[in-house]
DNA sequence: ATATCATCTGAGCGTATGTTCATATGTTGA
DNA sequence: TCAACATATGAACATACGCTCAGATGATAT
């Protein structure tokens, strides 16, 4: 399907880099995820690659709560929280149940616990902030 | 610091809500990570949450690569994959040392590779595409 | 029903992001 | 040195994104 306009390279005798190039390149194109894993780990990413998403889902990593206490927690308004509840929501990330007026939201993927505190903890070892 | 404007709230007798409520919040206050740890964690899932990248970052977990052979596998023009490699470098995710004309980069950082694997996992076990 | 509170939503706005294009830099072989 | 190739880079452009604001929706209590 891809045509390699440089299989034939004017590299004269250098067959190990040539070999090694297509072998590598065949790992590496199966490495790379199907269409629809892939789209679904990067919206995972996406979704925890934002400043209040992330404050957001480290606090539901640990408690249930409301928006209002979620805007508190995050540093930003209700609205803003609630509009980023709904992009967490539609990724079915995080769920919620009405207490009366309340809101209150979980996560709904154990998923993104573990990215979580893997990422942090990979953070907390050595990749500090440099 | 923080002064919670509703912190006496005209609740009348619904002092579970409360309780429950400002334990809740210091949990979740002490959940989300300090600044620096918090920024390091969040470039981390940004720079993931991104087809390109992803690409990139998935072909790279298996075989180191150069340049040219990842705008094949990533699908995107050899600028747009410098472009993005540069990013992934000044995150210290990716490194790459020169051979010939090639710049042959490899990740530098494991917590990559642990955390696609970890995303990938999840999403081929439940989280599909929906 | 009305008022109040909590949440949600769409529009608008400024900024960030990813790609392309043209060009610069650097490396190899003639 | 020069030509060819591989990579890097800056500017420009279109799009995506996150926030604010105003207003809608929904729930509770009076």
């Amino acid at each position: 399907m891809n045509i390699r306009s440089d299989d034939i390279r004017d590299d004269d005798g250098l067959c190990e880099v040539i070999e090694h190039d297509e072998a590598a390149l065949a790992v590496a194109r199966a490495a790379v995820p199907a269409d629809g894993h892939l789209k679904r780990a990067r919206d995972l990413f996406d979704a925890l690659g934002d400043d209040t998403r992330l404050r957001i889902v480290a606090a539901l990593a640990r408690t249930e709560l409301c928006v209002c206490d979620l805007a508190q927690v995050a540093g930003v308004s209700e609205s803003a929280v609630s509009h980023q509840l709904r992009l967490l929501r539609n990724l079915d990330l995080v769920t919620f149940r009405r207490q009366g007026k309340r809101a209150v939201y979980r996560l709904a993927d154990e998923c993104v616990r573990d990215l979580l505190s893997s990422a942090l903890g990979h953070v907390a070892e050595g990749g500090g902030v440099r």
